[in-house]
DNA sequence: CACCTAATTATACACTTGCATAATTACCTT
DNA sequence: AAGGTAATTATGCAAGTGTATAATTAGGTG
């Protein structure tokens, strides 16, 4: 019962980088930044760590690109909501903020791994790229929104009522991954949907969507 | 020129374990979770490793103690805040949001440190326990301040407009760290009490406090 | 089928981490 | 001033980290 050398499988780069990607992201979720070890990733995607200096100049470049496979799939999934609202202004707004306040986003492995990517965003200066411009991206479409609403407002008041309600946002989004048992039912939305309308001196709660409609990956 | 053995007072074991717990918390504010090794923190506190083990049960004892020392410091901020601030119900509450999203409590530092205990927060029971305890005690003295404003609010929706006025502070004070330069002059605070004004159907900004009041440490 | 290339594994190394233990020495007591 | 005690330092260790490099072997090509 000597070394036996592991049988292994020659797949395409591709899946072996999103497989290592994937393995990354979920461990950080899970357990932090401390979790994600060049042998536990290796492991959980089912490959030895030496790979990943194959694919990948090192683990830090693994880290980046993980965090930017990330911002893209989210910023993704917002576009589809969008896609999917219907047409009335205020029912699209409505559906962008509930969505953003329910499971899956709503996710306590999404506030670990959000915690522990914050880090590196001020640290590396590509990473805050990247981030900024997920963060923009994600207001500037919360800006388009509230702009299609009945009514006229100055650019300026424009942005500074965006930058309102995505703090609503953030910090529900926080406290309910954080504490979860804290908000039955669809509480927290309906809170939120409820504030963004009183920022934006619309009433928003008509047109919130039922909560068992969609869902998404964790 | 052999092995000189380091000098060294006898200090009180109150201002050690202050002094390590000082240096856990900058460590951790500076560089993450990552930076806050034995050594490091030692070296912060001027002192060798040995001493972590003397004063604290090992590492993550010391963690412990730095988070709810942080804790049991911010919570004595907030409340000297509310001390502080004058008589009028409207004019407190615009002092304790204002204060919540300008310097000395909007600091990069602050929300790396913030972003690394929120993981312990997950895994340990005790920690969590703290950071729950803080998290409410916050949100109590808001909704005190909330039911003080003149016109009566039910006990259900006194409840709902803290959640969400919570949430606004939570969700600016995060964007506020993370981009510091994106809110010049004092536009953080401005947009969060005219939010939460709008929230409570109320208007704050006459009562805006001037920024260059009171200061902290970071 | 033999061969060649590159994907994959295996091994080794230098470094860091937290912790245990032994050796010192500053300060209090008498 | 002498002595004792506990606060402090010094040293060592086992485990784990990322990375470099060499050894294999899977799978396409002639």
């Amino acid at each position: 019962m000597t070394g036996e050398r592991r049988k292994f499988t020659r797949e395409g780069e591709e899946r072996r980088r999103e497989a290592l990607i994937s393995a990354t992201l979920d461990l950080v979720a899970e357990g932090g930044v401390m979790a994600a070890t060049v042998r536990a990733i290796a492991a959980r995607a089912g490959v030895t760590p030496g790979l990943i200096r194959h694919y990948f100049t090192g683990k830090e470049d693994l880290t980046r690109a993980a965090y930017r496979g990330l911002m893209d799939r989210m910023t993704a999934e917002n576009l589809d909501v969008i896609r999917n609202a219907g047409a009335d202004p205020a029912a699209r707004l409505a559906a962008f903020v509930a969505a953003s306040l329910r499971p899956p986003v709503v996710h306590a492995g999404r506030l670990g791994r959000w915690a522990a990517f914050i880090q590196m965003v001020r640290r590396d200066p590509a990473i805050r790229e990247v981030h900024e411009a997920t963060y923009l991206n994600y207001r500037d479409q919360l800006q388009g929104l509230i702009a299609d609403l009945p009514g006229s407002r100055d650019e300026g008041d424009l942005r500074r009522l965006a930058i309102a309600c995505n703090g609503v946002i953030d910090g529900l989004w926080l406290e309910g991954c954080a504490l979860p048992e804290s908000f039955p039912d669809d509480e927290l939305a309906r809170i939120g949907v409820a504030a963004v309308g009183a920022i934006l001196g619309v009433d928003l709660m008509p047109h919130i969507p039922d909560p068992a409609a969609e869902s998404e990956t964790p």
